[in-house]
RNA sequence: GGAGGGGUUCCCGAGUGGCCAAAGGGAUCAGACUGUAAAUCUGACGUCGAAGACUUCGGAGGUUCGAAUCCUCCCCCCUCCA
């Protein structure tokens, strides 16, 4: 062992394999980790989108272990490919961020990242330090290093190509320039998502050109999202973000099936791989495992705390016990004042508090059964009330409101 | 420029004059079951105080007793040929 204290390299490896799809090469990383020196660990992100949900943070959380081991994590904030957009194919050109904007999303992306990494041991940098003081003359000389021929290797420059939609020749120095990065860097490891895997190649390229040791490349899987099937994202409304209330975020992970849980714990959680195999031996069902709702209580509780502290994070835990499995009443609940004079109707009620989206669906879920006035069940969406006290009405398991008449 | 196919309710998708508020699937919501889950089963799923009515099938007109369905014009998508 050196000084520096780090685990054996055997052990660094086990952590570092967790969740990655993808190392390359790793015989060359166990070369480096043997050097027993910080290694510089980069990972690039685009400034357009700061509202984070746990997808993204499959690949922080990444960081965040190389962190812990020890090795030097580079955020790199690509606010000069920014300009560029990344070539998905699927979305048109993208339009050029102000530098406000990009300044703006960059500092969201800190505040959310932080409560990850450790932002004292965190280096943030962005990209257009270097490049924007590159010349033309330097630019065209990087466009040398590659060819289109390798260029059109890539999958979705593959694809556009050959069903004949654009492609701009400006995007083709999307890869050149995050390739270029990695030269600047002197990056000993890149991380990126599955999809990133071209760009994280040509960033080897560029530095095997350059003299330096090529970078090792480590893809992350795109995090399925709560259906279990589709990748989260924002448009499927299939994501927990990590800036929504503690209270969201723990019962959406509660939400979740046992098969998507050992995913996550894989993906997100801290826990070492001991307990990791532990919750997967529960799941399974075999000898000595961890009891699977015990194991998401506590997966649900590990991702609430990140994001929200460890006190927000056991009243939220408390809060789902209360509500969801003694069907308590919750801690909080929206009040609405009603103008009355007279009997309101129940369904009125409902539709004015937003519970539902129309009288209708509030006659609907009166007739099955799943409204409850003042702690009972109702059946007859006929129901007229008399406001003279508060009263609490119910619909399903998670909608509740007071109201009381003025 | 030429030829053809298509736009239906949140999404996919059936429907070619009345039996259509519109099949089926998905998503969603509710109920049962459970471990608070998942899976499964059941039900609901345009609006109106529910009875009848009203609004909906890319847009605007028209034909008809009656139009998602037929006609005209317009807008938008896709495929093939040049």
């Amino acid at each position: 062992m050196d000084g520096l204290g780090m685990k054996s390299v055997q052990e660094q490896m086990e952590i570092i394999r967790r969740g990655a799809v993808e190392i390359l090469v790793e015989a060359e990383l166990e070369e480096r980790l043997k050097e027993g020196r910080p290694l510089r660990i980069k990972a690039g992100f685009d400034p357009t989108a700061p509202d984070l949900h746990l997808g993204h943070t499959v690949l922080i959380q990444k960081l965040k272990q190389f962190q812990d081991l020890g090795h030097e994590i580079c955020f790199l904030i690509g606010d000069f490919t920014g300009m560029i957009g990344d070539p998905t194919g699927k979305n048109e050109t993208r339009k050029p961020l102000t530098r406000e904007q990009v300044l703006e999303n960059a500092k969201t992306y800190q505040e959310q990242i932080f409560k990850i990494l450790d932002p004292k041991k965190t280096r943030v940098v962005f990209n257009s330090e270097w490049m924007s003081k590159m010349s033309a003359a330097e630019l065209i000389s990087l466009a040398g290093k590659y060819t289109v021929a390798r260029m059109l290797e890539r999958d979705d420059f593959n694809k556009r190509y050959r069903s004949r939609q654009p492609i701009a020749i400006h995007e083709f120095l999307y890869p050149m320039v995050q390739g270029y990065d990695s030269v600047a860097l002197q990056a000993d490891v890149e991380l990126g998502g599955t999809d990133q895997k071209f760009n994280l190649l040509v960033g080897r390229e560029l530095q095997k050109q350059d003299g330096q040791k090529p970078q090792c490349v480590l893809t992350m899987p795109l995090l399925e999202g709560l259906d279990g099937v589709n990748k989260m994202s924002k448009s499927l409304n299939n994501y927990i973000g990590i800036t929504e209330p503690a209270k969201e975020i723990y019962g959406k992970v509660m939400s979740i099936s046992d098969e998507l849980m050992i995913r996550y714990y894989e993906l997100l959680s801290d826990v070492d791989l001991e307990t990791l195999q532990k919750v997967k031996d529960g799941v399974a069902g075999e000898e000595g495992g961890a009891h699977p709702m015990e194991s998401k209580k506590a997966l649900a509780l590990e991702l609430t705390a990140r994001f929200h502290g460890a006190a927000a994070a056991r009243s939220a835990a408390e809060e789902f016990v209360r509500q969801f499995k003694r069907k308590q009443l919750p801690d909080e609940i929206p009040l609405f004042e009603i103008a009355v004079d007279g009997p309101v109707w129940i369904c009125r009620l409902m539709t004015e508090a937003g519970m539902v989206k129309s009288n209708g669906e509030a006659r609907r879920m009166v007739k099955q059964g799943a409204v409850s006035l003042a702690g009972e069940k109702i059946d007859d969406a006929d129901l007229e009330v008399v406001l003279d006290k508060e009263y609490i009405v119910q619909v399903g398991k998670r909608r509740f409101a007071r109201f009381v008449g003025v």
